[in-house]
DNA sequence: TGCCAGGCCCTCTTTAGGGCCTT
């Protein structure tokens, strides 16, 4: 059941990795969030941290972090700490939810700390109701919507701002295209979560 | 030795395979 520490509000967060398999012995390196309250964002969470390895060049060229910049950066469990803190037990969006929460767990079970807040995913709800995006990559999906952006992506806060401004346009979406009045986290994730076959039936009967 | 992510979703499917997403 979803927890919320405070009414509409939700973090947005993304993870810059050493690469994609978590329980394979990759680690964090970057990770951003904002807070998102009433549809404005609050508070911001960033910052880099040192793997305790070397990154591959491939990491290098795709996120623009160095292993220079990585070298004097804190570590990663002081970071998730800080991080732990700051997320408490609020509820939680990414994009392609599926990858942060793998990293999430893996990174708090390295320091012993749990969350209480539930996941939702803006690549998930973005194929459920705007699927005639010619993709759902983040940044694809930013030039769709003509979300406001300044060229950043692959960063971790500069990707939670994006998705954070996709989650407002989808929000805006539903009450605005499906006549959808106040959808709340719960729904957002009920509906990301509904079988794509069964999408319009279900935005009918909460239009109702 | 050789392999190496994992979940979602579509279809030429469901006793499977492959593309899309994330780094």
């Amino acid at each position: 059941m979803p927890i919320a520490t405070s009414a509409n509000s939700i973090i947005v967060l993304d993870f810059e990795t050493t690469g994609l398999s978590a329980n394979q012995g990759d680690r964090a390196i970057e990770i951003g969030a904002v807070k998102l309250q009433g549809g404005i964002i609050v508070d911001r969470f960033h910052s880099l941290m040192n793997p305790g390895f070397r990154i591959n060049r491939f990491i290098e060229d795709f996120t623009g972090i160095s292993n220079n910049m990585l070298k004097d950066a804190p570590d990663c469990k002081t970071v998730m700490n800080q991080f732990a803190d700051f997320i408490q037990n609020s509820n939680l969006v990414a994009h392609n939810a599926s990858f942060d929460q793998r990293f999430l767990d893996a990174e708090l079970t390295h320091i012993q700390r749990r969350y209480n807040g539930s996941f939702a995913c803006s690549l998930l709800l973005s194929r459920r109701l705007t699927q005639d995006a010619p993709s759902h990559k983040l940044g694809e999906l930013v030039r769709y919507h003509q979300i406001k952006n300044d060229g950043i992506f692959h960063r971790a806060l500069a990707d939670a701002e994006a998705t954070a401004s996709l989650w407002l346009v989808l929000l805006d979406s539903l009450q605005h295209d499906y006549g959808i009045t106040n959808p709340d986290f719960s729904l957002m994730k009920k509906i990301a979560k509904t079988p794509k076959a069964s999408i319009g039936k279900l935005l009918k009967t909460i239009a109702i």
